[in-house]
DNA sequence: ACAATTCAGTTGTATTTACAACAATAGGAG
DNA sequence: CTCCTATTGTTGTAAATACAACTGAATTGT
């Protein structure tokens, strides 16, 4: 596990922890790692969860089968990335997704409790780890939240508006950049690429905003 | 503030924490109550803030305009319920809606950092609140994944789908029962009532599944 | 029992979207 | 330079959706 104690100190999780610190809380947390072939599963819909668990190498899709089987993707975890967090409160309930291996590929899980459950003195860094744990999942949080406010428009033109308007605040300007192309802005915002080109042109040619490539900018129709 | 401690005590926050704590926490955790009359603006968007908030008394509305000005409501917040723990994590940026009383309400400010960092000794139930706060932000992430699941499928029939196979599997049975009427579930999906009643019915009619009122039952097509 | 209200389903039309197919452009590799 | 690919915009058509208006059933309150 010695091993990924580089990996470890450059997640979210353990950030401003020192690697001598990282080593000794493994022990602390209860860490477990374990190795997954590519196309086998870390986490099973139904399973229920008591851990947080870090992808340390490899890639890992999440994906879910409806009732009558038909499969979707609904994103990828890279290497650093934590996952399972959404499950571990004792109402939560079964895992409602899929996690499987799309390389060979190795994950550290931790016990949920042990991380919360601040130990007597042993590591210094304990509280550092649960305050990190809790801005992981607070700023993912937000980020669903952003997604969804998005997603609920039901136009194309209203996601778009929706996306832009809250880029330009975010940036603080009316002319920014996104980090998409147009196919995945619209995987994104969950519509059809084509359409959206269309629908981009429109409002460009009704005055509404300008754009080239990645670089928009919005206009004033006071 | 102590008049609000039965109410607090219902709180998940609170969950497992006699009158007694909570009043000495009330202090330990720099607790601050705040009086919004109807119309006020509790959180302003752009705002920056390091505080999770609790709704005691009142009503509030998640609310959001865009570039241009048009206003969209986003979701209500009722008494007992925590917001603004999206926004805490430091990289987390600026509040990105508004959160306005639509009526006269009273609101408590806990300063996330001492919550998380837990203090020396003098509240014994500090923890629980840790983990209370934990779970209760973990337990929303994960409706929040699950709404996205939903959300992001294109047409009225995959919301559908997804949502009620979601149900199905969640009460473990091809047969349960909804907690939305029809025009709340529309509201849910985000899509038209009508148009979803429709659909309902198209797939009642190809076999995929029954319902009467809000008991669905859904088929094998095997 | 009666009126009023809520809720679910139905229908028709105008609008919007998805989808497929294709053109134009830019950038990179050989 | 030329080929190849990725990206974006464009167009037409079929399909799906939103919207408005209405019906009928069920529920509630008087």
């Amino acid at each position: 596990m010695e091993k990924y104690i580089p990996v470890l100190k450059r997640t979210q999780l353990f950030a401003g922890v020192g690697d001598d610190e990282i080593s000794s809380m493994l022990a602390c947390l209860n860490a477990r790692l374990c190795k997954c072939r590519k196309g086998e599963y870390v986490l099973r819909e139904g399973e229920h969860l008591s851990d947080i668990i870090v992808l340390v190498e490899g890639a890992l899709h999440i994906q879910k089968d409806d009732y009558w089987g038909n499969r979707s993707i609904l994103g990828r975890i890279s290497v650093g990335e934590i996952f399972g967090e959404a499950y571990v409160a004792p109402e939560s309930g079964a895992v409602l997704n899929d996690v499987v291996a799309i390389a060979d590929s190795m994950v550290i899980f931790f016990d949920v409790k042990r991380i919360i459950t601040t130990c007597s003195s042993a590591c210094r860094f304990h509280a550092t780890v649960v305050q990190n744990m809790f801005f992981t999942i607070s700023e993912k949080n937000r980020k669903l939240v952003q997604k969804l406010g998005h997603m609920s428009k039901r136009s194309t033109r209203a996601k778009l508006i929706s996306y832009l308007s809250e880029e330009a605040r975010r940036q603080n300007s009316a002319s920014f950049v996104i980090p998409f192309n147009r196919q995945q802005l619209a995987d994104f915002l969950s519509v059809d690429r084509s359409s959206m080109s269309n629908e981009l042109c429109k409002m460009r040619d009704e005055g509404l905003l300008s754009f080239e490539k990645n670089q928009f900018t919005l206009h004033d129709n006071t």
